[in-house]
DNA sequence: GCCAACGTTGGC
DNA sequence: GCCAACGTTGGC
C-alpha cells in the first residue's frame, strides 16, 4: 500500500542557498542537511519519496514561495552532526545514536513569479498555513493538499 | 541592524 | 519541573 503523497515546505535562505543553486546542483538534488530542530526533524522524517515541496526563500527581498521540489530520498543521518568543522556540528550526538536527520530533494520547478509573503497573506483560505502563523519560524512545515492547490495555482504553475 | 517570538539549556 | 538566561530565526 502505497501512502498518499504529501505536501511539505521547506526555508532556506538564497544567499546560502537558493531554487537556482537547487537547480544547478548535480542530478539537481542536495541533501538538506544543517536542520537543528526536533519539529523540524520530525516532519522529515515523515516524508516519503514523492512528496511535493513547496520551496520558500526565507530572509530574502521579499521573502516568498519560489518553485517546487520533490523528496527523492527519506530521513539518513545528517553527517554534518559529527564534523567538528561544521557550523552544524552537534557534540551530544554520536554515529550509533544519531540525533538529526535529512532528506534529499530534487528540483522540479521555478515558478514564473513567485509568491511573496504579502501576497500569500491576502488569501483568506491560506490564514491557517503554518507559515504564515504569528511567530512561525519552523523551516520545515507541513503544507495542506488545499493549500498546495491553491499556491499552484496563483503560481499559475502546473503540478510536476 | 533591530527585535519579537520562539526553542534550548542548565541551575535550583 | 520551573524559569531565567541565552541563542536563533526571520520579517521588517
Amino acid at each position: 500500500m502505497i501512502r498518499e503523497r504529501r505536501y511539505w515546505l521547506m526555508k532556506s535562505e538564497p544567499r546560502v542557498f537558493s531554487i537556482e543553486d537547487l537547480a544547478r546542483s548535480p542530478r539537481r538534488t542536495t541533501c538538506w542537511d544543517g536542520v537543528r530542530n526536533y519539529q523540524a526533524r520530525n516532519f522529515m522524517r515523515d516524508m516519503a519519496v514523492g512528496d511535493q515541496v513547496l520551496f520558500y526563500h526565507s530572509n530574502a527581498e521579499p521573502a516568498a514561495v519560489v518553485g517546487i521540489a520533490e523528496v527523492v530520498r527519506t530521513a539518513h543521518p545528517d553527517e554534518t552532526q559529527f564534523d567538528k568543522t561544521s557550523h552544524h556540528y552537534d557534540p551530544a550526538s554520536t554515529p550509533s545514536a544519531p540525533r538529526w536527520d535529512m532528506v534529499d530533494i530534487q528540483y522540479r520547478q521555478t515558478f514564473k513569479s513567485s509568491l511573496s509573503l504579502d501576497r500569500l497573506r491576502q488569501e483568506p483560505k491560506l490564514k491557517n498555513m503554518v507559515l504564515l502563523r504569528k511567530g512561525s519560524r519552523l523551516s520545515v512545515q507541513p503544507v495542506t493538499e488545499a493549500e498546495w492547490m491553491l499556491i499552484l495555482a496563483l503560481a499559475g504553475a502546473r503540478a510536476s
